[in-house]
RNA sequence: GGGCGAAUACCAGAGUGGCCAAAUGGGGCAGACUGUAAAUCUGCUGGUUUAUACCUUCGGUGGUUCGAAUCCAUCUUCGCCCA
């Protein structure tokens, strides 16, 4: 430990404990929580992301939890800059902070940072958009070829149309390659941080998602799609829990179908946040808050 | 007791003489990832550590054929119909 202060990230899939486990070593270490959850920030959607209750908001006080409205615009990059302004103010009365989460590319940009790109202009997003609409991936690649052929060379999947669009929209922005942009630096920090993650046996893990499930649909969770159903555009709700039953409202699949959906993508989704912090060799695994707490060295 | 139909890989389900280790979907496994990421994209899914290669598969057994998941006989199981 080289910093005085230390920044704890909490994280594992989807259904691993986290919050539970990141609430006990709050209370331990004395300080606070900042949720890394891209969708526990949408205030709209406390039942289908499993934000922490108000019985654990009470336990110990929590921020970017239920900050955001739907319609609002968010980013990995904000995220960053926010937990960043939030963390000083936090260490004011603790040497800890936790950062306790699954949305792996937003604790991504806090511990490690993330290239500063220009903000895409509503006319730019809609013209790249526009790209894609009309020529599909094809059209995306030849405007590519002319703006950011490395891109292009270098990109690991080209049939990904969100991340094509990604690079022509920013490309545009910036008036220079969008590939230029990216330093592929690793962000030095002026703390310690110590990434933990939970990560139960296979069957475990799944057993408690399909648990969660049916929990969710006992707590409403087709009252709560039925009001933000008028948004089901929006990116935000573009997410397991949501997508499913609004699927099931317009009749496209019946009920226990939606709901072995949201489950089956539900084990999809921890597969990929685990497939992610497995190339990640900062991590330590842990599976209690005794071997947390041995983590971090008491 | 008689008649008809069906049996295909984890599941469902195409395939009715060679281009079939066998479409497609589901499920499963694995991977990628720097700006709405719970998004989006990719590969594998009979075995052989690699394979445009070989081996073993399409209910069982035995045939026909240069060649069978596909044709024939018979047996088993399941479904429907007539008694």
């Amino acid at each position: 430990m080289t910093h005085p202060k230390t920044l704890v990230v909490v994280t594992g899939p989807t259904g691993s404990g986290k919050t539970d486990l990141a609430i006990e070593l709050a209370l331990k270490l004395g300080c606070e929580i900042i949720s890394a959850d891209s969708r526990q920030m949408y205030r709209e959607l406390p039942v289908g992301t499993a934000a922490p209750t108000p019985a654990q908001l009470a336990r110990v006080r929590h921020h970017l939890v239920g900050n955001l409205s739907l319609t609002d615009y968010y980013s990995a990059a904000r995220f960053e800059a926010d937990v960043l302004a939030l963390l000083p103010v936090l260490w004011e009365h603790s040497d800890y902070a936790i950062l306790c989460g699954g949305s792996m590319m937003y604790i991504d940009a806090v511990c490690d940072g993330i290239d500063r790109l220009p903000t895409v202009s509503d006319a730019n997003r809609a013209a790249a958009l526009q790209v894609y609409e009309q020529g599909g991936i094809e059209a995306l690649k030849a405007r590519l070829a002319d703006c950011d052929p490395h891109y292009l060379a270098t990109a690991p999947d080209l049939n990904n149309h969100k991340r094509l669009i990604h690079a022509l929209e920013i490309s545009m922005e910036a008036g220079v390659p969008y590939s230029s942009l990216l330093t592929g630096e690793r962000a030095e920090r002026p703390f310690n941080i110590v990434k933990l993650a939970l990560n139960p046996p296979r069957a475990v893990l799944f057993d408690r998602i399909n648990r969660r499930v049916d929990a969710m649909i006992e707590a409403c969770l087709e009252n709560e799609a039925r009001r933000v159903y008028p948004y089901r555009a929006l990116n935000s709700l573009n997410t397991v829990g949501y997508k499913e039953i609004f699927a099931m409202f317009e009749g496209k699949m019946d009920r226990a179908t939606a709901i072995a959906r949201i489950g089956k993508n539900t084990r999809v989704y921890a597969k990929k946040q685990l497939t992610w912090l497995k190339r990640d060799d900062r991590v330590i695994y842990i599976d209690s808050l005794d071997s947390a707490l041995t983590a971090l060295g008491f």
